[in-house]
DNA sequence: TCTCAAAGTTTACGCACGTCAAAATTGGGA
DNA sequence: TCCCAATTTTGACGTGCGTAAACTTTGAGA
């Protein structure tokens, strides 16, 4: 069993070099001698050393590490954004620390109060659509970079990024896809948790005027304050179609949870074909490509998210700002992909 | 806009509170005197101070972190299960730190690196099947409490805790129900990532052979060292079932994720009913109650493990293990919590 | 072997706060 | 109004490491 060193002093004193030496050496451990360099990694095999993480992040101008802020980990659309956003931030030997505001604007502050108590270098956030939630970030945008993903500020903030999906190409691919193969899409909105909700929906009825069609809304009763999406649209669904209602219409869903939902409620009305090669009267699609999406039955016809992109793109320009790069605009930066059609059985 | 205070001195000046008071009053606002609590409450009204995490984990025997290790973020089980740990620890004023392995003895390692030199109190997490994984935890369990959750260790480490499923118990109730309604189940298992897979299957052998019957495992070709478990069993049943192999099975899965790749094929092979009336020829069974799995069609037949137990449970026996409870054993508890059965359409 | 720049060592201070001991206040009851 | 225990203040040191300045050693080229 290896020696255990607690301290750098310590560490100093075991493997013959000096205490400062030691620290140029774990910043960068280029910047010493190669001869002295194989002598410290030499020693390090031989013994039981971790930095201590705190006094190493205490006395430092920069902490290497960035925050980020998701509404639900239980999401696996969050979940694969925070992946994306955590691989290229490792490349770059950033730390990120993960916060859930489980859609409550006071943990989302209170996450941002931890955030700023570590003296992260910078935080990325796919924020919540409360107003409490503007504020929050006006005031931490102040004393950080920051950027938002996936959704913007209900007031925009005009000094903050924004790295996210381009809702209007999306939805027009889609409604352009649903008007050709079919009848004209009604649309299902999701529930008014972010700015994506109102965007898809405005998307929506721009796309389908312009084709000359009447853009028409699945009526909802109450739009409930909750991140449960199938359960919700399955309730809703399951309503419309035991009156008849909907039970041949093409149904577009602002996401593919809500999408999920509809398709089971189809099911247990008996709208759903057996084989994929007949053709159902009822259509449904969704959006984002959940991973199950490709899965379900009938599998679910939907536009993917460039997730890998967004990521990256959002860490990239969060690195631009912590290194003050001035070639960026001092107002906030804009940037958003485009998805692509992904044709399944569904529509 | 509130005056920024950087330091606890400069609050202590602001306010005309002495800097060990204040240093009290954070670590127990009432050990202070009830006028003063007052005075410092109203004082951080008035300003804007965020005591420094850093400086306050370095100088202190109990930093107050616990760290989670799992293997996949974007698998809502282990989601769910952080969730589930994150809870109480949230309730008793710890702090959470997740870590991700993504799947690699590697990056498993590094987390734990990185939990030691934060001085955390405890570790809770949910293992890969690796050898190197034992070597690891077996010397991370000598400097620290960790409680292992979900898998345990291919070798077992007597001195570690376990929380998780009753493996025995949750198969045994799937053997015996779907015994009962039909044809006996052959089993399909998942790659050997952990200990569970053996375990379930061991399991599956034991029920089958105490009802009389002959235990039959799904052939599968090569097991994948993926966690991308949907596409895989929809790989190995698509090629069974064009060929016309299991087409009327019953199909037990380890896994929730691998019934809805094999439902998948199902239903690309035509072999799914159209309505929940109609008797299935085909059945497939699950294991986890994955979200998503109510509103598959057909709606999969599992069992529920015991999320809030398992995670309220893990992290209980670690605050015990840290607060160095000397009522416990000194060699590893064990605490494994029953499953429910949800019969729905598929089975 | 000499030379000089590069690299390492010494020494000392700083970071923001925890914590302890001794001295000074405070406040409520007698 | 006096007194004493409870609180607070003062002053000082510790935590592990970053970092700067001055000084010393090292090593490749002349």
């Amino acid at each position: 069993m290896k020696q255990k060193i607690k301290t750098m002093e310590e560490l100093a004193a075991a493997i013959g070099i000096s205490r400062p030496t030691l620290s140029r050496f774990f910043r960068d451990a280029d910047s010493v001698r190669a001869s002295t360099r194989k002598k410290i990694e030499d020693g390090l095999e031989t013994v039981d050393y971790v930095p201590n993480f705190f006094a190493t992040r205490l006395n430092r101008k920069s902490t290497g590490l960035i925050g980020v802020i998701i509404p639900d980990t239980e999401d696996l659309f969050f979940a694969r954004l925070l992946n994306a956003i955590e691989r290229p931030a490792l490349e770059a030997d950033y730390t990120v620390l993960r916060q859930n505001s489980h859609g409550s604007a006071d943990l989302e502050a209170r996450a941002v109060e931890t955030f700023l108590s570590m003296n992260v270098d910078g935080v990325i956030v796919a924020p919540l659509g409360r107003e409490s939630s503007a504020d929050v970030f006006a005031r931490l945008s102040t004393r950080l970079p920051i950027v938002l993903v996936d959704s913007r500020l209900p007031h925009a903030l005009p000094s903050v990024d924004f790295v996210g999906t381009n809702n209007r190409q999306s939805i027009d691919t889609l409604v352009n896809y649903l008007c050709r193969t079919g009848a004209p899409p009604h649309f299902f909105g999701m529930p008014p948790l972010n700015t994506n909700s109102p965007e898809r929906e405005a998307a929506y009825v721009a796309s389908m005027e312009r084709l000359g069609f009447k853009p028409v809304l699945v009526e909802v009763p109450a739009e409930p304050d909750s991140w449960e999406f199938e359960a919700y649209a399955y309730d809703v669904m399951d309503e419309h179609f035991g009156s008849g209602r909907y039970v041949d219409a093409t149904i577009l869903c602002a996401n593919d949870r809500l999408a999920t939902g509809v398709l089971r409620a189809a099911g247990k009305h008996g709208l759903l074909p057996r084989r994929s090669d007949v053709k159902a009267k009822l259509r449904v699609a969704g959006h984002d490509d959940n991973p199950m999406s490709r899965f379900m039955t009938p599998s679910l016809t939907t536009v993917a998210q460039n997730f890998e992109a967004i990521g990256r793109s959002s860490f990239r320009l969060l690195l631009r700002r912590i290194e003050g790069d001035t070639s960026l605009e001092s107002s906030g930066t804009e940037e958003v992909f485009d998805t692509i059609l992904r044709i399944r059985e569904s529509a």
